[in-house]
DNA sequence: TTTCATGTAACTACATATGTTACGATTCGG
DNA sequence: CCGAATCGTAACATATGTAGTTACATGAAA
């Protein structure tokens, strides 16, 4: 199965976003993220509907954030995409008639929705600001290194 | 993406030959899952590699449970799968050059790794028998609403 | 020796993520 | 007002992975 990598885009772009002054054309976060601008398009247009984000159009449009990057967390994100499946694992058949395939889908059920709520609490727990500083750690570090 | 269903199929095909006398054929099993026999072999051969279960061929020959189902758990099925990728949504970039996509990448395989070794515990709690005991617990119950 | 079963390779079918092309709609600058 | 820049979106192409299917070899039992 290929894995669904647009929250990782979306939190690269915005991050770039965050880092840049003025707007981001759809090409320059293309470029960042080393994906088509079509792409880039059709997956901040779900953030748009959000409300975390704006588009303009024309000479020097592009995109802005319109939220605060200390509330906006990943599950906010992950919401905004529209909540795709987590996991690549599942049941052979949601609603079975027989009764063994349904004490089997009962006990994965069980360990995936654990799952899926711990890492939706993580989720919560993580905001762009969060990641901003994580950012600005790591370029001292870099800076750190080289010096 | 299409959802890795075999840990669910062969969960299924093993509480069916629990509750079988012999050994059950790959079309009798396949017919159980809904499933084609030859993916039932192509499955079920995974777990014959890793001991849980033997193949006769010829005449009266099928597959046999060759583990205590009070051992195996599905943690040890996940195991002899081959340890299948868990999650549908991942990282654009694995490796990045970019401190921003580090720094993405870093706060989601925090998130990513927690929830896995959540589950996995999870799966290691969960034995053959104890989902032959719920499916008993099933039938007895459906025994008496129907009484 | 015939029949029934697994073992396995090769190919097909299908789903889904991402990429690409094309073009319309909108906005800004000259 | 025109033309370039930019988003919005539909339609189609490509890539990858799961499951299904066909075909046939291998082995065991009646």
């Amino acid at each position: 199965m290929k894995r669904d990598s647009r929250l990782s885009s979306v939190l690269h772009a915005l991050l770039h976003m965050a880092e840049h002054e003025g707007p981001m054309t759809s090409d320059a976060l293309g470029r960042c993220l080393g994906a088509n601008p079509v792409v880039v398009r059709r997956t901040m247009g779900l953030l748009r509907e959000a409300g975390l984000v704006s588009a303009e159009r024309g000479h020097s449009g592009g995109w802005r954030i319109s939220a605060d990057l200390r509330i906006v967390s990943l599950r906010h994100l992950h919401e905004a995409l529209g909540e795709p499946a987590i996991f690549a694992i599942g049941n052979r058949n949601e609603v079975p008639e027989c009764l063994v395939e349904q004490a089997v889908n009962a006990a994965l059920d069980k360990a995936f929705l654990e799952a899926e709520a711990l890492l939706m609490e993580r989720f919560a727990d993580v905001t762009l600001a969060d990641l901003a500083a994580d950012f600005t750690r790591r370029h001292a570090e870099r800076r750190a290194t080289k010096d």
